[in-house]
DNA sequence: GCGGTCAGTCTGGAATCCGGACTGACAATA
DNA sequence: TATTGTCAGTCCGGATTCCAGACTGACCGC
């Protein structure tokens, strides 16, 4: 009687989401990086209740992907920062920015436009660091696991 | 008195988190991508209560993220196969995983290796459409929004 | 008929989420 | 000095979700 009980996949994919998985978690990221990093402003741009926001951060701080940083002493104001963890969900927040300009275009054009650092309009896309060739389903193969 | 509630931000991330923000929504999506189409090798692999995968594979169909496909017809038996909307995911997963293989590495090493169609083990990156260069944290500004 | 597989649904208690009111520290204005 | 405003939360009670596990029902093979 072999019991092959649930045997939950080892994955990255589900430990990054222990992390960021949670709803407001990616919002409060993503003001990060686009420069409010404030309290006040996040209740704002995100819409959260302040409750919750408060409580995501907590963790996010906890997590180091967030670094609360006191930038007032008179009167005590803290900000929060990206640490170098936190700056690597950069390709996450764009993969998801440009899916749904793509997939959930709003009248009048995307939201926010970015320009990269060559001049152009910036379109992301994930590509192969050997070859440089595009990374989409179909063009790896697994071959551990 | 100018009254400037709460607007909360117009963005692609926030319309992309309405339809795989939530827990496990990713995480059968990801199944889908390893090739676990049926019901009962989700519940497996992802350790979702059953009753909460049923719901998230329902609003992935609604959303035109899934497909539901019926491959039997005696016994009736359904997978779920990825649109095209659900293909363009594969970056938004694939930049969790290797955020997770980076910072919430296990012993052992990833436990799951992947290899471009070029023959590397994969490491994909964030690449700029025009000038092909790494796009990160503070490679790109607003130009608009 | 009996057991097994598959794809869910049902249940009731636990945990979260929510909007909004409130607190407390301070600054600026009157 | 009193009032108002900003900032960063905490607190509240009710509504919603989540969860583990039991159950259902359609089918197959033996």
């Amino acid at each position: 009687m072999a019991l092959a009980t649930a045997s939950v996949r080892a994955c990255s994919v589900a430990r990054t989401l222990e992390v960021v998985g949670e709803k407001w978690a990616l919002l409060a990221i993503r003001e990060v990086f686009l420069g409010a990093r404030k309290f006040e402003e996040m209740v704002a741009n995100t819409g959260a209740p302040r409750d919750t926001l408060a409580a995501r951060l907590k963790t996010l701080v906890a997590h180091g992907i967030l670094e609360r940083r006191r930038y007032s002493e008179r009167p005590p104001r803290d900000e929060y920062v990206l640490t170098d963890a936190g700056r690597d969900l950069y390709p996450v927040i764009i993969s998801l920015m440009q899916w749904g300009d793509r997939h959930r275009p709003l009248d009048g054009g995307p939201p926010m436009l970015l320009e990269h650092s060559c001049g152009h309009r910036m379109h992301a896309r994930l590509t192969c660091e050997s070859c440089g060739g595009l990374v989409e389903y179909g063009t790896a193969k697994r071959i551990r696991a």
